[in-house]
Order: structure tokens, then sequence, then C-alpha cells
RNA sequence: CGCGGGGUGGAGCAGUGGCAGCUCGUUGGGCUCAUAACCCAAAGGUCGUAGGUUCGAAUCCUGCCCCCGCAACCA
């Protein structure tokens, strides 16, 4: 079988990163679904397949966002990000989410780093400087945001235009030209002053992406990544500001007073910070040049390390457009592989929504359920190529019929006979038949299947895969009905749990990255050893920062040895009852914020 | 006429020119090793809508309607 991607690509080093969130609230569903757990289950794979996986990422802990709540909530902007870099924590250690690094856009390292890629932006030519005009607050003293000015629209007169679009008539507005403007924090009226800021130079910047968008061909990227790509090429890029008149966020490193009250603004740093991190990531491995194996862009003979990013669709031309021209720029910087972004989650058909608290919290559920519960819900569900919608119904469904009614229930009805009629050792097998060889030349075949889904990052699918090889192994016991023919030849009956316990292991190592808490358990059960953690990796999960990502297999499909001693089984998975949905649908609609 | 994605049985989805498929749910039957799980079978769709191209359209073309995202200070 061969891997999918372009030869000039080292197919042994990778790097996933994923998007930063936000640190200005909880995780929710869809956070999770589209963006951390794929990255999780891809970078799962992929060290179980022996390659070099970094996975970095980290908590945006600028913007304006952040500031407001702070002030709202008299509190300090770290007290802010503090609290949900925890919560953030808290949600990986407990879904089993495990990166090399997640830190913050708050550390000295991050700092340095964005200060240097602006300072050889600017070097290279590709950062200018422009005046604008901004919307500023004299009570506050200080520039605002469009999203914080509303007014009266001079289109249609509705009293609460945003400084943005007029919700009433639709226009989009110029906020200049708004009567009476005031801001929405303070209801206090603002006035427009002039302001200067550095600009991006994209246009200056765009012949060389077009090059690199070119120089290979991208089918294998998802659809929606790549029309939102070309559509942005083919309308021609502008130069984008990447500082604002704020007080909180990276300074900016000239020596020039009129620049003293600004800062780097959220979005520029936030996509350094895939960079940054892999550097503090490297300084805490004691090797600080380490991070150039991901970042390279092949120089000494290497070919560049294949990135991937994991991120929301709304996020699609930064990591495309702007981050890439951001590399190019600096120069000698390898650039993204594929940029797996996914679309969006609803709830129960409707659109997730924070202020009217209509979305499904990782806090609220990841102590309620088991995390491969939740791993494989998520995963079953990912919005991966469109929307989709998070069930309370569903969830019970596809828990119980699928996770445990399709894959637990084989596990069981395996290892349960082998340790009640064998004594707890897999038999050693007579001779196979021919359902005996089509089964676990499926299993073959599904994984050939499953690898290469997941080489291509199209998860959800490969669960699928997974799924039905279980399904298979059911079929196949009733075929061969051994609880009967034990009775009469106990050694075709052994034949035939030896065989599906092949198929258990087969799917142990194939469910690994979706639900790796529960392949843990079934590789113990299956009567193997732990195996050695590997320490190598460096997490802020930890106070220590130190995790231990089981090693127990390679990603291939080893045999259960004749004899093996099977240690008693236990359940993997606790079904649901069935009021639990109408439980969990009642709270969320008790919490519901109507509008 | 700003740009992009989507609209397929009750739910979630696959299917880009050749008899409309999958998973779940539903109904009937079987099995009883297994967390009442598992196996087999059936019912259920005029593929958003109106028109066009074609021997043939879910698939290609045109118009319209609806949902979602983006629209360069809102990741």
């Amino acid at each position: 079988m061969s891997d999918n991607f372009p030869s000039s690509y080292d197919p042994d080093t990778i790097l996933v990163s994923v998007a930063w969130p936000y640190a200005n609230g909880p995780f929710h569903a869809g956070h999770v679904s589209g963006v951390y757990l794929p990255a999780d289950t891809f970078a799962r794979f992929q060290r179980t397949r022996g390659r070099k996986v970094l996975m970095v990422s980290g908590s945006d802990c600028h913007g304006t966002p952040i500031t407001l709540r702070a002030e709202r909530e008299n509190r300090t902007p770290q007290e802010v990000v503090n609290e949900f870099h925890t919560s953030f924590l808290k949600t990986f250690n407990r879904l089993g989410i495990e990166f090399d690094l997640f830190t913050k856009t708050l550390t000295e390292n991050h700092y340095a780093v964005t200060q240097d890629m602006f300072l050889r932006l600017l070097e290279h030519g590709y950062i200018y400087r422009e005046k604008m005009i901004g919307a500023y607050s004299p009570s506050l003293s200080r520039f605002l945001p469009d999203r914080y000015v509303e007014g009266e629209c001079y289109n249609c007169h509705f009293g609460r235009a945003r400084g943005d679009q007029c919700d009433n008539c639709g226009i989009l507005v110029d906020p200049q030209k708004l009567i009476n403007p005031y801001s929405v924090v303070d209801r206090q009226s603002i006035e427009f002053r002039e302001t200067e800021h550095f600009f991006l130079d994209l246009a200056k910047l765009e012949p060389f992406l077009r090059d690199w968008i070119n120089s290979y061909n991208r089918d294998y990227w998802r659809n929606n990544t790549t029309q939102f790509t070309l559509n942005w090429l083919n309308q021609g890029l502008r130069g984008r500001a990447i500082t604002r008149d704020l007080e909180w966020g990276v300074p900016i490193p000239l020596d020039d007073p009129s620049f003293k009250d600004k800062r780097i603004y959220v979005w520029f740093d936030a996509v350094i910070g895939y960079f940054s991190a892999s550097k503090e990531w490297a300084q805490r491995q004691g090797k600080p040049e380490l991070w150039e194996n991901w970042w390279h862009s092949g120089k000494a003979g290497k070919l560049p390390a294949r990135q991937y990013y994991f991120l929301g669709k709304d996020n699609i031309p930064f990591h495309t457009i702007i981050w890439p021209a951001m590399l190019i720029g600096y120069g000698e910087l390898n650039l993204p592989f594929d940029v797996p972004a996914s679309e969006f989650m609803n709830l129960e058909g409707d659109q997730m929504s924070t202020s009217r608290n209509w979305a499904i919290w990782l806090p609220d559920i990841e102590e309620r359920y088991q995390p491969d519960a939740i791993r494989y819900y998520m995963t079953a569900i990912a919005p991966e190529t469109r929307d989709s919608s998070w069930s309370w119904k569903d969830f019970v469904a596809k828990i119980n019929n699928e996770l445990i009614g399709t894959y637990g229930n084989f596990i069981n009805r395996v290892l349960n006979p082998l340790q009640k009629n064998f004594g707890g050792l897999v038999p050693t097998p007579g001779e196979l038949d021919e359902s005996d060889h089509k089964l676990l030349a499926a299993a073959q075949e599904t994984f050939a299947r499953v690898t290469e889904l997941l080489e291509g990052v199209h998860l959800r699918d490969a669960l699928k895969e997974v799924m039905a090889l279980a399904s298979l192994g059911n079929g196949y016991l009733e075929e061969k009905s051994p609880w009967k023919v034990i009775k009469q030849d106990v050694q075709r009956a052994g034949t035939t749990y030896y065989v599906a316990a092949q198929i258990a292991n087969a799917l142990k190592i194939m469910s690994y990255p979706f639900l790796p808490f529960s392949a843990e358990k079934l590789h113990a059960m299956l009567g193997f050893a732990p195996g050695n953690p590997e320490v190598s990796s460096y997490s802020g999960v930890a106070e220590d920062g130190v995790i231990k990502i089981p090693a127990f297999a390679d990603w291939a499909l080893e045999p259960v040895p004749a004899g093996q001693v099977l240690p008693p089984p236990t359940a993997l998975f606790i079904k649901l009852e069935p009021s639990v949905a109408d439980e969990e649908l009642a709270l969320l609609n008790a919490n519901k914020i109507e509008k």
C-alpha cells in the first residue's frame, strides 16, 4: 500500500499543529470534535507508526474579548487566561488528548519569537506602515474594534446598528457614518481618530504564495480548504494590519515612541504560536536546535517535515494564505503540508451559541461519561466534510448500539468463553477452514484501508471501517456457533475462538488512535504486558511536564499466540440508560437563555 | 446579482452520467456465547424546487428557495 503524499516530503517527520484556543471561555463539543480530538487521533496513529511526531498548541491569551471580560469581572487578563487555560488542560487530560506541548502566548519565548518574526519581515520589506481611521473612546482612553461600536443606522435609522453591520436593514456599515456612535462597553460616545499601524504586505507576497500553491497537486486537501484558498488568491490580496491600539499584547520591538502604546495584533502572534511552541518544546528537551526537524525547509539534504494544521473552517485563510505568507517572508521555513479544516457542529439541529448558552460544554460532560464514549461519538459525527449536529438521543444510541453492542460485545463474546471454557488460555488452533481464512483476510484488508484513511485524515471513515470489522466478527461467531460446537468438538470450537481472538487484537490496534483508554485495557485483557511508556514527550498537563504515552503496540497486526494467558475480562464500556438522553436534553433546555 | 460549503428514506451520512446506497432507528423472524447484546430479512426516499442537455441525470447546465461560514479591526 502506498502512502498518499508527495515524495518531496519526509514521510517520517510530522508536525501536528493545532489551532490555539482563545482563552476566554471553556471548550464546547464543536471545538473538541472538529479540532483537538482529530489532531490527537491523527497524532496517536502516527506515533504508533513510529513517526517522529511533534504536536503543539497553546492558549491564545491576547485580544480585546479577554481584556473586556477581565474588566467586566474586575480581574486581570492573566486571571481570565489562567482560568480557561486550566480548564483546557483538564479537558485534554480527561479525554486523553496528548500534546507534546500545550503552552500559552504569554511566555517570554513566544514574545521573543513573535518579535523576531516581526523584525525579520520588516527587514525583508514585507511589512509597511500606514495611517488609518479608528474608533476611539475618550471615556475609556482607547481605540475600539468595530464590533464594540454601535449607533443609529444612516440607511434605515435603526437605533442600534453595529459597527460592522446593521441587523435591521442588513447593510454593511461604515462605522464612521453611524449617527451618534457609542461604545457598547460603557455606552459613552466615541469619535474617530487617525492612528498609524504596521501592515503585512500580502500583495507583495502573493506571487510566492501562488508558486507554493501550484508547486504540487493538492487533490488530497479537503474541498473546502482548497476552495477558500483559491478564492482568496483569485480576488487578489491586500495588506493586513498586524498592530493595533492596545496595551494587552506583544509589544512592537521598535524604538519608536509613536508605537509605545500599540501592540502586535492578536491574529499575527497567534499563528506564530506553532513556531514558538516548537522552539519552547525543544528548549525543554535540553536540545534547543531540535525544532528545526519540523521547521527547516529542506536544507542539508533533508526533506521538509509534513506539517498538518487542525482547525475550524473559519480559520482556513489564516493557515493557507496568511501564515504561509509569513513563513515565506521570513525565509527558509517549512510550509503547511495539509490543513484539515473542520466544518461546524450544531446542537440538536440548532447552531451552538455561547450567548444563548446553547452548547455542550466539555467541563459539564467530561466527568459524566467515559472518555472513550465521548471520543467515539465525537469522531462518529465529526464535522469533517459538512456541518453536523450533536444530539443526545443519538449519543446514547451510538454508545449503546455501536460502541457497546457491536464492538464491546464482540470482545466479551470472545474473552468470556475463553475464560470459562478454555482455562483463560488462547487455544491452540486446528486446521483453519474457509471462513476462518476469510475473516483473517478481512482483518488484513480492513487494516490496509484504515491505515490509508488515517494517513489521509479521513478519521470518521476509518472508524467506520473498524466498526465494520467488529460486525464481521459478530457474524462469524453466529455462523460458527462455537457454544454449540463445543459440546461435540472442543478443538473446533477452540480454533474458532483462536481466530476470534486475532480479530479482537486487530480491533485493539486499529481502535487505539480513537479509543486509547479501552484499547489499553483490551491490550491487558488479551494477555499482553503493558509495554514501555514513552516518556520523551512534554505536556503542560502535569505539573512536572512529563506525560506517559502508552506504547503498547506497533501499527501492525501482530498475532495473539496460542497458550497466552488471559486475565479475567471486565466490560470495556458502561452502558447508558435511555433516560440519559431525556435528562441531558431537559438540562440543556433549562439552562438555555432565550433572546 | 460579493465569495465558499451544504440541502439524498424518521435521524446521521455516502454516492459527480448507467437498476438510489450505508449506519442507526422501525417491523418480522432466528440465536441464546455475549452489557436484552448478536445474526437474518422486510418496510421506508418522485435525491430542496422549476426548467434544460442526454438514449439515460442525485450526478452536467440555468433560474429560484432554504441552512451554515466568510466578507480583510469580529478567527
